[in-house]
DNA sequence: TAGTGGTCTAGACCACTGA
DNA sequence: CAGTGGTCTAGACCACTAC
């Protein structure tokens, strides 16, 4: 089962051979592993041994381990897609904002919470937004669940310049969203940039959105501009990379 | 330093207090790390306990191990920001394709090495090419690389119907890569769609792309679609994450 | 209560790096 | 060569799950 003069660690040796068997189907999604006590015995070696080999498989998201009850192939998580349509002034006319269009569309019970407040933007934030760091911004600060589950953690900051005596700074926005509000104003939108990137979460965003371990999360920084170009607001989102995909199209050319 | 007595797992307290001490600057990027068996003394606890405190960080991608030399400060990576425009026809034009495209736009060497071979559409890309399942590909898999350093896996599918007789079924696609000869053959292509996610390396994967542990890849699917909305190519690509963001631009409504 | 994974110790030897 | 991380053992006790 191992071969321990070939050079290769044996803890790589194990992982190898149950990843194969897990694709092979001899494991199927959601099915118990042996024990580690049982392993022990089939490969001949010791527990650390074994706990380091099903450490690879977690880190690569191909297993889980529950405490007390085993170890399991991991099951297929629930894939939502989201395209830029979403975003239209048509959704925004009949609901309350992109996310409120999706669980319309997806067909689950929406929630979120809200926190706003004001603070001077770093360099980052200034950067995007066209503005100087230490400029006053409005920072709308969400957490977005699915029947109950958080889903989605976003991070929204304005100039406070566009949202003095707006509903912007109230924890409601009103019919719309953000985005209806500043276009009343007199901010039309001219288009929108979103910058996709991906990474491991922090250990907050980790137990935030109840990911395991070998879990990345999808970050889109999205910035709407002004018809005339200048930017109106980024939006920092960060998605469990198991229960997204975005989707993009355009015309060629 | 820690609470054996708290409940928290020690191994998670050291993780704690070193990524604190990180984050703080305490520890820049690029910094050596004290050795394991200083933590042994500093901590006062065993060398197992340390390592897994240190395999929580290389997990995170926070730091990275190198055996023999020591643990360090994760330094960042330099992004590459791809837009959609490198697809346009102008760019087509004067180069080979979208990757030639960015290496002149970035100032790196590029090169790639490419196979070809034709195999029966599986269900996932006979979905996407509006095909039935076991109906023939033309597949081109390539690996792209940027001053000798591999950056991107890319595997594309096209009809066969649609590559007989050209020289996309050939290692040398010609001036402006395949889709320039699907344009020639009278398929002008219509409209361009991605669809985005990301998830945590194969072991093939994170070798070729030399992918450090707590490194996910981004995983773009392309599909090129002809004017009358037949599906003419899908590509399906891998990045490494901690090198590539994506950017998408477009205008309201 | 039995079985599971989670945590931790003390010690050993190996493989790699750099002076 | 000394110092570093990588691998592995044998054993112990704890915390959680399910019957």
């Amino acid at each position: 089962m191992v071969d321990k003069t070939s050079g290769v660690p044996v803890h790589r040796q194990v992982a190898a051979d149950l990843r194969e068997r897990i694709t092979a189907g001899e494991y199927a999604p959601g099915d118990k592993l042996p024990s580690e006590r049982a392993m022990i015995e089939t490969y001949g070696v010791s527990r650390l041994t074994i706990r380091e080999a099903l450490s690879i498989l977690r880190a690569e998201g191909v297993v889980v381990t529950e405490h007390g009850r085993g170890v399991f192939v991991r099951p297929p998580a629930s894939i939502q897609r989201l395209s830029r349509s979403r975003l239209s002034r048509a959704a925004r006319a009949e609901n309350k904002g992109a996310f409120l269009a999706d669980a319309a569309a997806q067909g689950f019970t929406p929630s979120s919470s809200v926190r706003v407040r004001f603070e001077p933007a770093d360099e980052r934030a200034a950067g995007h937004l066209g503005i100087q760091p230490g400029d006053e911004v409005t920072v709308r600060d969400r957490v977005m669940r699915a029947d109950g589950l958080v889903v989605q953690l976003a991070v929204s900051r304005l100039p406070r310049t566009f949202t003095r005596g707006t509903a912007i700074e109230e924890v409601d926005t009103g019919p719309g969203g953000a985005y209806a509000r500043l276009e009343e104003a007199g901010h039309t939108i001219g288009h929108y940039a979103e910058h996709v990137g991906s990474r491991m979460p922090t250990p907050e965003e980790a137990s935030a959105l109840q990911l395991g371990q070998g879990i990345p999360v999808i970050t889109v920084t999205r910035v709407a501009y002004r018809e005339d170009g200048t930017p109106l607001e980024m939006n920092d989102m960060v998605l469990p990379a198991d229960r997204y995909e975005l989707t993009y199209e355009w015309a060629a050319e």
